[in-house]
DNA sequence: GTCTATATTATGATAGAC
DNA sequence: GTCTATCATAATATAGAC
């Protein structure tokens, strides 16, 4: 077996690792994952985590990596300066919805990390979350004095009002199936919720925007 | 000893146990709790609580009945036919904010078991977050037909914006603190967060209506 | 690089003294 | 009603064969 082949088996064994971690650490938190659990998703043996990560920390680490460049690559826009500041910032805002709607895992995990305090927590914080905080004030900043309701609002509850608005009801989408029949990953579902979180901090759309 | 003295004492350690139970549970999760730590935090021997409770599931029960319970006393509204139905519906949105601004382990405790399928997940749905949800759905075709926001909204999606948009800041507190040292429990930082809420739904208040 | 086997620790529940 | 002691299990991490 030339050592290609054999180099991208082994790099396909991690990443398995490191996907199948996502998926667990999402659904059941780090405590409710086991790294016998995870082995056995990603089909290999327990004892290959220790041997690639070191331990159970720093799989749930680059877990995190993987989900953070999952964002960035579902939030990729579109340059166009053909739209009004209002359309682009709207198309963000039901962006924003999309990902999280396809990608729940990438809402779970910050939710189950970001209650305590904890070496987890600090580092997500400081690699992740703060740059991203930093991008969405610059963007505020930006759209300011432009008389939409975002510029009203003060960055850290903006913050925390568009994450909750726009995930909560994808991180809760078992309770949500049980609790109302619905399920949230409809597309129907997703659209009309990307809809109503972009008017409830944008108002109406332009009138002359195409949909 | 009397024998109330004694039930008072057995209800003491019984009660503390299902405090420290809520407070171990929000913060940590259900698999992130031990009986041991749980029982440390109340001052009580391990074994209490399976004597007292039977296992690890029912205590966990208890917890959040007893997170219900300080719901309905904290968000008991005072009637009054004097103000508008928008500021008394502005009213509950503020109390709401509020209420979880005080006991942030009520939101934790939802957001932990609503995200996932299982016996908790299924029994806290039938048992507390429907009657809820029913609720909040009457309040709502009860204040259909004005014109606000609000009435446009289909309740399923309602629901969550309001959980998602009025919690998740209290829910993330110590992850807040970290990203923008803010701390999310100040007094003016729950009425700004309240004061945007309602706004976020019910658009400006009444321009005659007291503050 | 991947597996089996195991050392160590922590957990939930139980038994029994007081 | 509360404690101490313990059982049985499951977890992470390690050692070593292949």
């Amino acid at each position: 077996m030339p050592r290609a082949a054999i180099a991208a088996e082994a790099s396909d064994s991690r990443e398995g690792i490191v996907r199948a971690a996502l998926e667990s650490f999402a659904e059941k938190g780090f405590d409710g994952s086991s790294t016998r659990g995870i082995a056995s998703r990603a089909g290999v043996n327990q004892g290959l985590i220790p041997y690639y990560f070191g331990s159970k920390l720093r799989l749930w680490q680059a877990a995190v990596d993987l989900a953070f460049v999952e964002l960035s690559e579902g939030l990729e826009l579109e340059e166009s300066g053909i739209h009004s500041e209002r359309e682009q910032i709207g198309r963000l805002l039901r962006n924003y919805v999309r990902f999280v709607a396809r990608n729940p895992e990438f809402v779970r995990l910050m939710h189950e990390e970001g209650k305590r305090r904890g070496p987890r927590m600090r580092w997500l914080v400081d690699r992740h979350v703060k740059p991203l905080y930093e991008t969405m004030k610059n963007l505020m900043q930006h759209a300011a004095g432009r008389g939409t309701l975002l510029a009203d609002i003060d960055p850290v509850h903006f913050h925390y009002l568009l994450a909750g608005s726009a995930g909560l009801i994808f991180h809760q989408a078992e309770e949500c199936k049980r609790l109302t029949g619905v399920n949230p990953f409809d597309e129907s579902v997703v659209e009309e919720h990307a809809r109503i979180v972009e008017h409830l901090f944008l108002g109406p759309p332009d009138e002359d925007s195409p949909a």
